[in-house]
DNA sequence: ATCCTTATTGATACGTGGTATCAATAAGCT
DNA sequence: AGCTTATTGATACCACGTATCAATAAGGAT
């Protein structure tokens, strides 16, 4: 899904200079969420993760999403069937644009938005530090096909 | 909380027009979310809700919710503490900051937003249909105070 | 390689936010 | 005022997520 690679191995290094232990659901659900070809909410990817680990826990892998989330690994998506599922975060890609017809999240680069956020910055006053845009619609893939 | 006045006549004259009966515990619900000084959650409207009207019922909190947010009149805002807070809606006015430390809501036009649109638009090839873009940092009021 | 410590896990129970059901109520037309 | 039917409120229910806690397994020390 990501229109660029995520290489799971970083993810596993990054748990591990965190001070935390690797362990193999963590191989199993980092490898879930990053090849997913769709934004996976916790639920989904326990299903995923008993196809070859049954015996995984579910607060396994509500622990998981929290970690690799707070980890700035993987990043919820807030769409319209709600807001409880994630994606892999590309941090210079902090746009999503998700396609309502096949599903997909594409990220595009976050430029426009920070010249944006700074326009808006002095025009308002606020100091902003955080910001979250999503957009919507049908991709340049399905309007071919439609 | 709104920069701009919410009118619940309006609100009421919606509901009406789109053949809805009008009931009292409308007229509450409305005057609840058109005044909030914060977002306000399906939970926190009942609460205030039964302060001035105790038997109000849970379901038809949500209820109202569902049906403010079908007719375009209130927005889910998408923020730190969850998903499920609501604010009027403001079609001009698409963009929302959220202070982190009053917690207030401050309404920002959207043409910027809509320009932004457009060169991704263009860019991408991607057909928008819908955005969310949302604001979080300090609001200059907040900024004062410091 | 084995032992030891302790982070991590999985099973269970629990909590919260939201929904389905359905009889009772009350809009609003006649 | 009476009738029809949308709306309501109470209850039960469900889904998603979290707390608990004994069992397991990382991974450093020996």
């Amino acid at each position: 899904m990501p229109n660029r690679t995520i290489n799971p191995e970083d993810w596993l290094t990054a748990l591990d200079a965190s001070g935390f232990r690797v362990t193999t659901v963590q191989e199993t659900l980092i490898d879930i969420f990053a090849h997913s070809e769709y934004p996976l909410s916790a639920e989904q990817a326990w299903d995923v993760a008993r196809q070859s680990r049954p015996k995984t826990g579910r607060a396994t892998v509500y622990r998981m999403v929290e970690k690799l989330e707070s980890l700035g690994l993987i990043r919820r998506v807030h769409g319209y069937q709600g807001c409880s599922r994630f994606v892999p975060a590309l941090p210079e890609l902090m746009m999503l644009f998700i396609c309502q017809i096949c599903g997909r999240a594409d990220y595009l680069d976050s430029q426009p938005l920070n010249d944006l956020m700074q326009h808006i910055e002095h025009n308002s006053g606020h100091h902003i530090t955080d910001s979250r845009l999503q957009l919507f619609g049908a991709c340049a893939a399905c309007q071919q096909d439609a």
